[in-house]
DNA sequence: ATATCGTATTTTGTATGCAAAATAAAAACG
DNA sequence: CGTTTTTATTTTGCATACAAAATACGATAT
């Protein structure tokens, strides 16, 4: 009996996981055209398991499709992100009321560790370090509503605005407005408040979108 | 100059809207297994355009993919329902809140208009049409929040727990407290009372969640 | 020189074929 | 008989081949 059976993920999941990572990276830029044949050549495989991927990615938003044109990555838009962050403001709250509800003392503790190794890249200046630890503090709130739908909704609207990578335009201003607001995020996790921590939430993901739309601006 | 040109959507596009209404529908009832020669000899397509449609509605959630197991009409649990109705609770409030602010008059009157459609279908007791009816006003308010991404991302979720047609379960009283809400609903509306409106629509998918909770108990 | 038409090339859309895995059926063994 | 092992069949996964559409290119005409 073998109970660590090797299980390999169908091609196109696996070719969607990197297409997802390519437009992540900004590898593949918005508004990029995807050639079938060239992707098939560089990724090695056919263009049949590329197509089934392509059309999920198409499915979830992050590539648009073109009858007989092709696909190409999906450009967020002003209007886009005006629309999607409200909805992750909405849905973060949502499962931050529910966290502070239903998580774990042990879970809570987890999250206090990496908001204060979040909290030292901050101090450090480690931009990438700061905003993994950022999404992974998100990650593990909404998690601890126990909502696995709720994860998924707010990870699919991310992704979304995730891949222009604005990350990098955050002014020392709004940088030190985020941590902050981390800060009480925290506290009222641990004090097991839902409705200080849905509206902390619901104002920090704002916050989010002032950026977002500011770095917007400058680059058009 | 020809403006009215013939757009013939892709197969793959087409494949999956017929997917999805065999689910809708029943046809295809929640655990069926999905036979690509079966499904590809009654739509008289091959099966590359069939297996691009079932890759795009497994990430919408309504079809899941077993590595060489081929795909099957996910179920509804018990546990999707709670996780789902409270996301659209959320969702279909902050929406509301939206639309309350931002809807025209004119929308508004046809809202109204739909409205009273709907409780004359309550009234002679027309089960499909009152359920149309109502899936329209919800619709409307919610696209009268402006936002085509609240709309999609409501759809999405909606589309998941409307499949297993716990509509024709309905209670008389489940019914009458449907009905009662939604006469609360176009008040607020036509106040242009955003928080009235995000609470009464939030109470509104709670009255649901417990209905189908209730009848999804009865079946098993 | 610019515009338009026709042709060639590229790219996407769909169908088919072959290999590998899973399932079903049959045979061998206890 | 019931259980395992072997074999056959079905079904999925992937690659390739062909058809249709779109794009790029060049020639001709104005």
């Amino acid at each position: 009996m073998n109970s660590s059976i090797i299980i390999r993920a169908p091609l196109h999941v696996q070719v969607a996981e990197r297409l997802r990572l390519m437009i992540d990276s900004g590898e593949l830029e918005p508004g990029a055209r995807l050639n079938e044949i060239d992707l098939c050549n560089t990724m090695g495989v056919s263009r049949t398991p590329l197509r089934e991927a392509i059309r999920s990615l198409a499915t979830e938003g992050l590539i648009e499709l073109q009858p007989n044109r092709g696909a190409s990555v999906s450009i967020i838009s002003h209007e886009d992100v005006s629309e999607i962050l409200p909805i992750m403001a909405a849905l973060e709250g949502l499962g931050g009321r529910l966290a502070a509800t239903y998580m774990s003392d042990e879970k809570i503790d987890q999250v206090r560790k990496v908001h204060n190794q979040m909290v030292s890249h901050y101090q450090n200046r480690e931009v990438a370090e700061y905003f993994e630890t950022n999404r992974l503090i998100h990650e593990l709130v909404t998690e601890g509503s126990g909502s696995q739908t709720l994860v998924d909704t707010i990870n699919s609207l991310s992704a979304k605005v995730r891949r222009a990578r604005f990350s990098a335009q955050m002014t020392e201003e709004s940088w030190a407005k985020a941590v902050s607001e981390h800060e009480e995020i925290i506290a009222a996790l641990e004090d097991k408040d839902p409705e200080r921590l849905e509206a902390i939430l619901i104002q920090h993901v704002e916050t989010k979108r002032v950026t977002i739309l500011g770095a917007l601006e400058d680059k058009n």
